[in-house]
DNA sequence: TTGAAAGCGCTAACAT
DNA sequence: ATGTTAGCGCTTTCAA
């Protein structure tokens, strides 16, 4: 280490000075022109932490200064290394995004939301798929934000609502911020939708339309987000007057053949519905392909509703009714918040609830 | 913390140690009690690189002194920073993934075959989503390669047709694997597969089947790739002694609308096709709605094939006759030749191959 | 407003 | 087989 420079006292900046660059020119491989700071100071005739301030839009720098600076970094074409600035300031600049199981569609909005606020920010995201109930997932977490490789993470369903791995993180102080979990803790802040809300308007939009024979198709049991869906329904039905009836609520798994299965379990019913609602797209259109193959018209027989509004929402024939979640801007925000905490910012909300939206079309038409 | 104990050991790095620790401690907030290097060299009373060897897994470390050292490793629960290790390296061990406008699904299968050789082989994944037509692309990518956040790059369509781009980044060495290129370079590696040839294989299918007016959805005009289809179905067409007609080639957009309206098109003709295969599942899609609105019968009236195998394939009624794509094992083998080019492997393939598989399902069934 | 010095925590080259 | 030393290229602290 540097201790014997120190010891053996001053002929310390000339050696410190001499080699590296010579040395440096000489025998690395790696981008090999790749200009330093020094490199930049050098040419701009200042020192190398007044090339740093400007860099960093740190005040107190003559204007003038900064301008030469600026040429010099310009002329050289110099970009800062990521690793030394991660390891001096002890921050890696880069957010760590945790997901698991999920659809291509939901994890791509999820990444378009959370990449373009890393953007703004310049920050980096690093994907990191887990293993649901691998036990492990949370010491794996723990392992790679102690070696700096992210200062924060997302959690996205249906990670965000295991209690274990959340508290594990907490006692490790990793920041975090959640993405729909299905039930809100005090300890770490949220973004979450209103897919209770969402359900209920959906249930009674079907009621609307003259339907009093109304079944739902409940998500897995294990992504618990999609449980208030179900209690969404469920009040509904209650609040319009409707019978509990608990053939009308068939178990799928979020899948379009969990869907198809549902839908024939409760097309065949002696007395069937004349609406579905699934707590998913995937599961409606699951419900649909049935409905044809059953030769139950949609919407005259049968109306469809579904939850997400996936593109396939839009292409199955006739186009589906359901309920568009604010994916993108929600990882969009989550991230903006981290990012917020990172930055021991004042005020930061708690919990940030952004509105679904209900999207009627062709499958729940007046009939 | 650590470093007080050692000021009282070792004087010589008493002006060393004792203030660094103590104003780093009281102002930082990052990761406080994190143990380093020091501290597990201390505690395995062995000197630092000695402990290197062992998390580095190098040879010439007694077992007896590698027991101990990991020992101490797990006591500690150290994890070695990635910044630091980076900087004294010169290596990120990250990969950069480079695309832009892909379909979700496209995208997603990429990261699942990228990220599960990146794992295998310690790097990470950094998603580096790019503007199509954007000229900064290239001086960004470069820019991220000079500061070091990425050992090299992979590139999926379009952006592995984009020459100029791939130009730059060979001209900046940056290092790099192309994923399905249109026309293959000699400058660079690449991970292909052989639409030419399924095309032709599944033109010949329908020509099996009985079809004699097979007409043809080509892909969007910037995606070459998909152009290689194209040219696979006229091939065929030629090889099977079939007319040329001009008015069986409608161009689409990749998009599901653009299915709609180019099989619009071709259903509307005065002779019209009996079977139509799209350059992509999603146009297929739109063909196949749009035969349900004309009351054409699949595959009665109408054979239909498409191209990718993406989950909708399996989702409309009836199952859709495609071809599937080896995406995540490409996306795997493209990952595992960058890094081999990263670590000057020798032996390294100029390109490789992986073979599509027809997929004949319910639209191409006999009739 | 600027700069000098001291690390950040690791690897690499060279002893021993 | 193990240790010593000198950086990697930046930020931070503190002094000027």
């Amino acid at each position: 280490m540097k201790k014997i420079r120190i010891q053996s006292a001053h002929p310390v900046s000339v050696l410190k000075k001499a080699k590296p660059t010579i040395a440096v020119r000489k025998g690395m491989t790696l981008r090999p022109g790749r200009p330093t700071i020094e490199d930049v100071a050098k040419l701009a005739e200042v020192s190398i932490k007044t090339v740093s301030r400007v860099f960093n839009n740190e005040p107190n720098v003559a204007s003038a200064t900064r301008a030469r600076v600026q040429t010099a970094i310009e002329a050289l074409g110099y970009s800062p290394n990521h690793s030394a600035r991660s390891l001096a300031a002890r921050q890696s600049l880069t957010l760590g995004l945790l997901y698991d199981n999920p659809s291509p569609n939901y994890i791509h909005q999820i990444q378009r939301g959370a990449l373009r606020s890393c953007q703004e920010a310049g920050y980096d995201l690093l994907l990191h798929p887990c293993q649901f109930g691998d036990k492990a997932i949370s010491s794996e977490i723990i392992a790679l934000h102690r070696q700096g490789r992210f200062d924060g993470v997302i959690l996205t369903p249906p990670l965000s609502d295991m209690a274990e791995v959340v508290d594990a993180l907490v006692a490790a102080s990793v920041p975090m911020v959640a993405i729909a979990p299905a039930e809100l803790r005090n300890d770490i802040v949220q973004v979450v939708t209103d897919d209770f809300r969402a359900c209920v308007a959906m249930t009674r939009a079907l009621y609307a339309l003259g339907h009093r024979r109304i079944a739902f198709i409940a998500g897995h049991p294990d992504h618990r987000a999609v449980g208030q869906r179900l209690s969404g329904f469920k009040t509904a039905i209650a609040e319009l007057g409707l019978p509990d009836n608990p053939d009308f609520i068939a178990q799928g798994y979020n899948s379009f053949e969990s869907g198809e299965v549902a839908g024939a379990a409760l097309l065949s019913l002696p007395i069937a519905p004349t609406a579905i609602f699934a707590a998913n797209d995937d599961m409606a259109a699951g419900v649909m392909r049935i409905a044809h193959k059953f030769g139950v018209s949609i919407p005259g027989q049968l109306s469809v509703a579904g939850f997400d509004d996936i593109p396939l929402a839009t292409q199955v024939w006739p186009a589906l009714s359901t309920v568009r979640q604010p994916i993108e801007p929600m990882a969009a925000m989550a991230v903006q918040l981290l990012i917020a905490k990172l930055r021991n910012a004042k005020d930061i909300p708690a919990d940030v609830l952004i509105r679904s939206e209900l999207v009627l079309r062709e499958t729940s038409s007046n009939n």
